[in-house]
RNA sequence: UGCGGGGUGGCGCAGAGGUAGCGCGCCGGGCUCAUAACCCGGAGGUCGUUGGUUCGAUUCCAGCCCCCGCGACCA
């Protein structure tokens, strides 16, 4: 029977540029499609973009261009990056193109026969300004929460997925297969999740407020969001509905790589959406960890997202791939730096693999010609490194088979370790003095481990391997680890030299940072993303801020808060305003009404346990105490400060 | 208060019911074929804390403390 298996990443967002996130998900699951590959099964891997949704249609508004022109553009990127990363995709899918728009029409219009999709009003409150809906419980004064703008009552249709109608199919599945999801810990939080009943799922927007997006075949007037648009890439992809042959030869196999904030999604939606389309589920989810910046979570505000474009480029596309498989755990969190990188290149790379290689070789030329010595008198060690040769490719297939990559990695570099022993002890530069026969017996050794390092390291680094093989006068890589084993070699094979494979790097500490963050800094919430232009405000930038002086007029604890008290000011306006402020802890709110304060006027309202805030009080922190900011004499209320 | 993830030698991390491992770094020695690489030896941990289950826990359970992420105590 033919093994097979089935690889996907998430199809990215094509809302932003590709991030190390992206790089390390694309990777991993070409590294697992390579190792299957390298382990006898037949591989197919799909990954693609998310193109459809509000947030790319106002992106594309923002850029002044069609939506379609704007998702070319930001799929293109994510494209890009596969091959400079040697990501070997086979196929990249659009959430545009029609192979994939005709097929969730399809799957949505057989649920909605099957009365799995059914038509009901909503309501609720909509704020045009903030193009959304709010609860009830969400208003503040009647007011939208995050704009302060009106919000009206409005009653519309809507589909809704009979979600909770395959809750109990979905938990049985989860229960007869422990192993659906990994690691396991993840496959426990979703069965948690599961002990609260499902809603029904959402999935419909009308078209007045969202056109980008594939319309509901029963109704035009309606686009389907996210759910099914997205999810069912992984099906449309290998022929669902078209190519039945095709479907059935890969979606049984399906594994599906995936960061672990999108794991509800894949395992309760998903799941869900496949019972009610009587498929099958993905065989299995397997969830990764994130890559962490200075032990914070990347993102956009704080300024600290890593390009792996330039990283690739400075560090070369199969280190950064090294780095990324070996110091992370699957599943886990793990945090990044190009010092790491650096670390993690010099040791395993360039002192222990690349090195042993250089030094075997150039002894291979000057005592043997350049070519493979033949065998020879074999000594005492030689028994011991062969069984461990022969040993790791089966090692290796079970760390990968059960997602233990970090292990199958480090079991590999044991042996480059033990062969760096291993010349040591036998010294074939000292023994090829007196014994040469002998000195080619270790050096076959040697060559042989590394053949079968090579190959079991391929799908990781597959050009920096291709060349290693190369040196040693392989044309490539084996077919199979099957095959891969001591004594493939033949003797009398030239060798070639080459450059350096992995060469020792610097770090070099960015200028910025020449003092090492102290440990009592780390818990300072993380500086928000300096301004391009070194840190200092314009003239325009503080003008834009309105400040004036106000009043306070009454004052109140806010319940369940502990620092926060509700001040309504008089800022000179024709009604006071109500701002929040985290001053519990330093004033009573009986001594406050009358105080004269500073206000920042044009703050964005925010609402905050409940309350909106509209406008921030000016505060001096000492000591942890809080204090108003004040002009130095009494002032009306408004007056400008500048 | 909530949800999730953690607290293991100087640093970065594995691990798992039976008296702790890996890499880096450090100290001492060796080698000279090699990319200041490699090899040998060594120092260094009461596995956050307190109870419980057990013949036995760092590994299981409960409480507590601390850290990180998300969220309503940030405006």
């Amino acid at each position: 029977m033919t093994k097979r298996s089935y690889f996907t990443t998430p199809i990215y967002y094509a809302n932003g540029r590709p991030h190390i996130g992206h790089a390390y998900c694309s990777v991993l699951t070409d590294t697992f499609r390579r190792y299957h590959a390298l382990f006898g099964y037949e591989t197919h891997f799909l990954t693609g973009t998310d193109e459809h949704g509000q947030k790319v249609q106002k992106s594309a508004e923002n850029a002044g261009v069609s939506p379609a022109e704007y998702v070319d553009k930001m799929s293109q990127a994510f494209r890009d990056l596969l091959p400079d990363l040697h990501v070997e995709n086979d196929d990249f899918i659009r959430t545009t193109e029609p192979r994939h728009t005709e097929i969730v029409r399809e799957a949505l219009q057989s649920l909605y026969d099957k009365g799995d999709i059914y038509q009901n009003q909503y309501e609720g409150w909509y704020s045009e300004r903030a193009e959304r809906f709010w609860t009830e419980k969400d208003l503040v004064d009647q007011k939208c929460p995050e704009t302060g703008g009106p919000v009206e009552r409005v009653s519309e249709k809507n589909y809704f997925f009979r979600m909770s109608k395959y809750q109990p199919q979905l938990i049985e599945h989860l229960e007869k297969n422990r192993d659906w999801i990994v690691p396991a810990s993840r496959w426990q939080e979703v069965r948690s999740f599961l002990e609260n009943p499902l809603l029904d799922l959402s999935i419909s927007r009308p078209k007045s407020r969202l056109s980008w997006g594939i319309p509901l075949p029963f109704d035009e007037d309606f686009v389907t969001y996210v759910w099914f648009d997205a999810l069912l890439n992984y099906c449309s992809g290998i022929g669902l509905y078209r190519d039945d042959q095709r479907f059935q030869t890969w979606w049984p196999h399906a594994n599906h790589f995936l960061g672990k904030d999108i794991l509800t999604t894949h395992s309760v939606y998903w799941g869900t959406m496949l019972l009610a389309l009587d498929l099958p589920l993905p065989k299995r989810l397997v969830t990764t960890g994130m890559w962490l910046i200075d032990n914070t979570k990347m993102s956009k505000s704080l300024g600290n997202v890593v390009d792996p474009l330039s990283l690739g480029d400075k560090y070369g596309a199969e280190v950064l791939r090294y780095f990324l498989m070996r110091d992370i755990v699957i599943g886990l969190d793990a945090s990044f730096s190009e010092e790491a990188v650096v670390r993690r290149n010099n040791s395993d790379l360039a002192n222990d693999l690349g090195n042993l290689l250089r030094r075997t070789i150039t002894l291979v030329e000057r005592g043997f010609d350049s070519k493979i010595p033949a065998p020879g008198p074999s000594g005492d060690e030689d028994a011991e490194l062969e069984q461990l040769i022969n040993a790791v490719p089966r090692v290796v297939e079970e760390h990968i088979m059960s997602h233990r990559l970090h292990d199958a990695i480090e079991q590999t570099m044991q042996v480059v370790r033990a062969m760096n022993r291993y010349i040591d002890h036998t010294a074939p530069f000292k023994v090829v003095k007196e014994d040469p026969a002998r000195a080619g017996e270790t050096l076959r050794h040697i060559l042989e481990g590394l053949h079968v390092v090579a190959n079991l390291l391929h799908p990781i680094m597959p050009e920096k391997m291709n060349e290693l093989l190369s040196n040693l006068g392989c044309a490539g890589p084996v077919k199979t680890a099957q095959e891969l084993h001591y004594g493939m070699l033949e003797a009398g094979t030239p060798i070639k030299a080459g450059p350096p494979l992995f060469p020792r790097l610097e770090f070099e500490a960015p200028p910025e940072s020449e003092a090492p963050p102290k440990k009592a800094e780390k818990k300072a919430k993380p500086t928000p993303k300096p301004d391009p232009g070194d840190g200092m405000a314009s003239f325009d930038d503080f003008l834009k801020l309105q400040l004036v002086t106000a009043t306070i007029v009454t004052a109140e604890p806010i319940e369940g808060a502990e620092k926060l008290l509700k001040l309504t000011v008089d800022a000179g306006e024709e009604s006071t305003r109500t701002v929040v402020a985290g001053i519990a802890k330093s004033y009573a709110p009986d001594d406050l009404p009358g105080t004269s304060i500073v206000l920042l006027a044009n703050l964005q309202p925010r609402k905050i346990f409940g309350v909106l805030s509209q406008g921030m009080v000016l505060l001096a922190e000492s000591d942890n105490r809080m204090v108003f900011v004040q002009p130095a004499e009494a002032l009306p209320t408004g007056a400008k400060i500048r």
